[in-house]
DNA sequence: CGTGGTTTTCAAAACATTCTGAAACCATGC
DNA sequence: GCATGGTTTCAGAATGTTTTGAAAACCACG
């Protein structure tokens, strides 16, 4: 058997085992184990693939390769690419790891941590000074305040942060980790 | 209607949009809702409950509320406490936010990132240099490692980056946020 | 427009997770 | 030792999520 076909066969164990692996972290990430899987395999490829193909390589069926496409371009983590006499549509990941991050921060951000503040201002505004008479003055309600509030600025310390990293002109999320590490090791 | 009577109503409902807010979290973080739930009420309560508490208050059966508990002691989230004079349990939330963060980091990476390290470079080895004749200067091999590689070490960064938050000899989440956040306002 | 290839949609099925409730278990005091 | 009150376990039920597959919509081109 001549190298080339050997390296091809290593190739494909290699991507299998990458989308597996990435697969896992679906969870760690809020999306679906086959969203999570064609977008390894994307990025894994390097090259833009389209939905046959992608439906072949996971074994599912073209309903779900479509949903998991859409997603993925919805996040904006994969972009739609067209190629020249072809009638397909092709899909090509982000290939810098960083941005895919700030991706992530950014949407999860979106879905989850701004609402969960607005839910936070409202509960907040049922407890306030001017909503009762005794209210302000209420040791229990004091208490009940003070834990939401230490929430709420939890919160709002966050959302600040995710904003920072996720935006262009915010930190740079990879300079400042490198520095943290670095940091860490002189002193562990 | 005495004002007591009203504050105890309005700090009832607010603790129970609390606890809906915080449900929403579960999926954030990787738990289930119940879980969140549990420990949103002990959080917002601040005072040690019981099993039967928490059961009324959550509507929940009494296996899951065990479970549930037990999974928060598990997670770090809560401890057990002992009253004098009574034979039940009592369970107290972790009462500060950015100590719960760093559990939450810590266990995270742990169940998460840990295991896709190993898998990642147990990918790298499936195409390394030495694996096979050729496989050091076959093109697409060379690329293929190149992303490995770029993915291998971005988990990598973030694994330190997750050691020195979770760790008490690390950098202080509060302080290392704050800062980020105020050095932004300066150039917003 | 009509045609053929392509993508999207969506109801139903498969699958996975979470919850219940009752039985088993455990510790304590009598 | 055994009765009492409390906790844990776990098989099955309920619920929630993901996937399928086929039909409908789409769309570029002649």
């Amino acid at each position: 058997m001549p190298n080339s076909a050997r390296n091809s066969d290593r190739l494909a164990q290699a991507r299998e085992r990458f989308v597996q692996a990435w697969g896992q972290m679906a969870g760690a990430w809020g999306v679906s184990r086959t969203m999570a899987e064609a977008h390894a395999l994307l990025y894994i490829v390097g090259d833009p693939m389209n939905t046959d193909e992608v439906m072949d390589r996971l074994q599912i069926s073209r309903g779900n390769a479509s949903m998991s496409l859409r997603a993925l371009v919805d996040w904006g983590l994969v972009t739609r690419v067209h190629k020249r006499g072809d009638r397909k549509e092709y899909f090509l990941a982000e290939q810098d790891v960083w941005a895919m991050l700030r991706t992530i921060i950014r949407e999860r951000k979106k879905r989850e941590l701004d609402p969960l503040l607005v839910s936070l201002h409202e509960t907040r505004d049922l407890t306030a000074s001017g909503a009762g008479a005794a209210a302000g003055t209420d040791p229990l309600i004091k208490q009940h305040n003070a834990r939401l509030d230490a929430m709420l600025e939890f919160a709002t310390v966050l959302e600040t942060l995710a904003d920072q990293a996720s935006s262009p002109g915010g930190v740079d999320l990879d300079d400042a980790a490198r520095a943290l590490a670095e940091a860490n090791e002189e002193r562990p």
